[in-house]
DNA sequence: CGACGTATAATTGTATACAATTTGATGCTC
DNA sequence: GAGCATCAAATTGTATACAATTATACGTCG
């Protein structure tokens, strides 16, 4: 359970800092959740000064929204924000794609073969966390394949906010649904096909984000929406 | 004299890093300028906390490198780096400025053409400092039109480590070249016509990179000299 | 004179102390 | 009991003290 009592070492900076990135993109830590720094600082056996750097790196990547004096929160994105992550990583990855087309090689196709199979495997047995981690690492191993590290660094704050995204905007009870897209980009990838990785990276993404329900905010999200009726009948 | 000393208020966090990374963008501070915790501190006249931050900061935004123990240095891109650099710009600006060619409002265009005509005074004057932050400018203004904040950001960073790639690999006493691409893409952007638009971007990031080549970069005053105007007029 | 090793200074890394601010509770007034 | 002011506790922001590491100066030895 605490992770730091079995070992010997301190925990580093960069460790921590892997640790909240991690839950986060397996919705383990979801909107909302308050980060005191104490706590952290008792989880992980280090001083606050530690947990400040990991805090400040966390809210740079946007997935955790720093309120001044008044601690940090992991983000939970609103729907204009998702949008623009939508539009941006279909901008990203339609390059990334295309340049994975041209530059994948056999062991390349074979590694991400190995993730889209052990992502099925983790859908079809419901752990949504595991599959949503996976199909974050199907994504970020085309840009490593692309090999351009400012579009891949961007991609994987990207990949994490979709991650919040998804936790806000889909019904809880609503696993990941099943598609072959992954499967799909994989052969198309593998003949250098760039027209099609293209074509369906794109329809990918622009299904994934139809899935969210970004225009029916639920929850304490937006009260102006919740209260709208009452309201207005007054 | 110690400037700081006129001063009633203390400099916040974000002001600082405001200064550092526009004397990054002018080429006040060099590839290689060794950046001392103490050193920033008496320039600034807060404790190593603030610096500290600021310096974390700017090393996630690439434009500073940060040794373990060793302390913080000014970026200075290898010419791979440049290379993803240029090509991340090429994507994202691809899809920015065609955003931008659908969007663009006459008041849009205006401010766009301010830009230009001061930039084009700026070279004329020989006034690298101020042509080279005008340019960053006039592309991340294009970044606003086009709306998209994540995209917005790394486009930020980008211009920044281009200036380092400039400075460290354009020979220091050629100035910046005249050249009518920013008032053609604003002429195109005006008409809405995004095929043009994204075509002249192409060309013009593609000449800009060709402009560059290995040079020995020179070293930068120390920094109280490159911070002395900002600070004595806070 | 140069190479090497040691001592010393300078710099960075981490923890902690203290100040400022916010949050929550208590009690007062009406 | 609702509303409001005040106080106490908790939390965050900043500065500083101390530890660990690196850089520099110096003296010795070859």
């Amino acid at each position: 359970m605490v992770a730091q009592l079995k070992r010997s070492k301190k925990p580093s900076e960069g460790w921590i800092y892997d640790q909240v990135f991690d839950a986060i993109l397996e919705q383990r830590l979801l909107p909302d959740t308050k980060l005191t720094e104490k706590d952290l600082c008792d989880v992980f056996g280090v001083s606050r000064t530690i947990i400040r750097k990991v805090l400040l790196r966390l809210s740079l990547d946007k997935v955790v929204k720093h309120r001044p004096n008044r601690g940090a929160v992991i983000a939970a994105p609103e729907p204009d924000e998702v949008r623009e992550i939508f539009e941006a990583r279909r901008l990203l990855e339609d390059g990334i794609v295309a340049e994975a087309a041209r530059k994948c090689t056999p062991e390349d196709a074979d590694v991400l073969t190995d993730i889209a199979s052990r992502e099925h495997a983790f859908i079809h047995a419901g752990e949504n966390s595991d599959a949503i981690r996976l199909s974050g690492d199907f994504h970020l191993r085309l840009a490593d394949i692309a090999g351009n590290r400012p579009l891949r660094e961007l991609l994987r704050q990207l990949v994490a906010q979709t991650s919040l995204a998804i936790a806000r905007y889909v019904p809880s009870g609503s696993g990941m649904c099943e598609n072959d897209d992954h499967d799909r980009l994989i052969a198309a990838i593998s003949e250098g096909d760039v027209r099609q990785s293209r074509d369906i990276m794109k329809r990918h993404l622009t299904a994934c984000e139809r899935r969210l329900m970004l225009d029916t905010p639920e929850g304490s999200k937006n009260l102006h929406a919740v209260f709208a009726d009452v309201v207005a009948a007054q």
